[in-house]
DNA sequence: GAGTGGTCTAGACCACACC
DNA sequence: GTGTGGTCTAGACCACTCA
């Protein structure tokens, strides 16, 4: 049971939405979980449906939930895990469905955060960073390879978890207990290296995106960069403009 | 007076939605003009003001309209003439303010179409083809590749206008009644040939942004495919997740 | 002050999902 | 059949813009 401000500048729907997008945050509406019916948020906040459904579209519009028909509305997948699927459409040698997505390790360990990656961190250079490598492989076809770097600080004996089981982002929140609230993506054109050749599978030199993301948990503070090579012949990004 | 269809399994927002953005097409609302009131438009197809709210909002989705508090609903310029600038936001070299944008001309011919020009063209192989080849330069510094492909039975006499002074689609509609509705775009990364080198002042096998870009006019018929070479050096994606 | 979009109330009927 | 989100009606008051 929840009260609205009703002295705010907010209006009622931008309240309730905030309200909604932080139990999301929470957990308290889980991933995949059924929220409360626009009828029993009515309820709850004392508002009309229009108003309810004012804010859910709200919660729409930045991708937390989605509806279905007749079921009712449904909290997101987080977009954080799949940013990159979702930018970029498949080749054609690529379907939807009976896709496996594996993971190789390449390398964890703890190393000293160079300047550049402790200024992206926010921490003090030489900080104590996990260096984590992985190839991430499509339908047996290496497509991405990922270099995480995480302070220790944050997670001490992350390296001891089993990772090729649950992802990173999910490790921190259950053990660590520090959510991802946010990311910022930058893509840029590069080419490939050796070390990225010889793991991409693709030749020397190779056209392929590169991506920087910067995890923040809440108040801003950076949890993750973490450094993509995105073979350049098998992702393609594609938009309709009007 | 426009009346809908009681019958359409098509809602009456998404069928006003529908012939607004008809209208805004065919410039009966051309850009940055008010559209009639929500309480006008209310007259005309006899609906309530949520029903035409919800239709605006759709338009507003798409960006086809933008809003103004105590003045109305406003037509938006079109996206498709500087997408790329909006995909991309400039390095730290650019503000936004005192742009100076100018095109230089390396090339305009008639050329038979290849195959995979004429292919994305949806005409017949070697069907004779405008190639507009133009090097875009911001504040003294070529930043993009441009080449244009243009069928040339759309536009005869392309080549004898002055296309310093007037964009390319403006010229297509204004001289040749050829209203570009809708475009697709798709973006790889890619490294820089001999020729992109030169003109983009780069060191050859740089990594840039390749763009192909395919604007069509109603009825989904291709009029232009646009090549584009992005310098990688200079634009950025980027983008924020939640 | 008249007109606009922004917000909100209090209802209604529908198609769809699930049991 | 019951509950859900999707659509729609018929009103209302507000803050804002502009003359």
């Amino acid at each position: 049971m929840s009260t609205l401000n009703k002295d705010s500048y907010l209006p009622y729907y931008l309240q309730i939405k905030d309200i909604l997008k932080e139990r999301i945050m929470n957990k308290a509406y889980h991933v995949n979980m059924l929220i409360p019916s626009e009828n029993d948020l009515c309820g709850e906040f004392h508002v009309t449906r229009a108003t309810i459904r004012n804010a859910l579209n709200e919660l729409k519009k930045e991708g937390l939930i989605y509806t279905a028909k007749g079921k009712g509305s449904i909290v997101s997948p987080p977009k954080i895990e799949q940013s990159l699927l979702k930018f970029y459409s498949f080749g054609r040698e690529f379907s939807d469905t009976n896709e496996t997505i594996v993971s190789k390790f390449l390398n964890k360990a703890v190393i000293g955060a160079s300047p550049a990656i402790s200024r992206k961190l926010n921490t003090k250079p030489n900080t104590e960073v996990f260096e984590i490598i992985r190839v991430r492989i499509f339908n047996d076809l290496p497509l991405i390879l990922e270099t995480s770097y995480i302070p220790v600080h944050i997670a001490p004996d992350m390296l001891e978890n089993n990772m090729e089981e649950e992802s990173i982002y999910d490790l921190l929140e259950s053990k660590y207990g520090v959510k991802i609230v946010k990311a910022k993506e930058y893509i840029e054109p590069q080419v490939s290296n050796d070390y990225e050749s010889k793991y991409l599978d693709i030749v020397y030199h190779s056209p392929v995106f590169y991506t920087e993301r910067i995890s923040l948990t809440y108040g801003e503070k950076p949890i993750e960069l973490r450094k993509s090579i995105i073979r350049g012949d098998k992702f393609k990004f594609y938009t309709e403009l009007y």
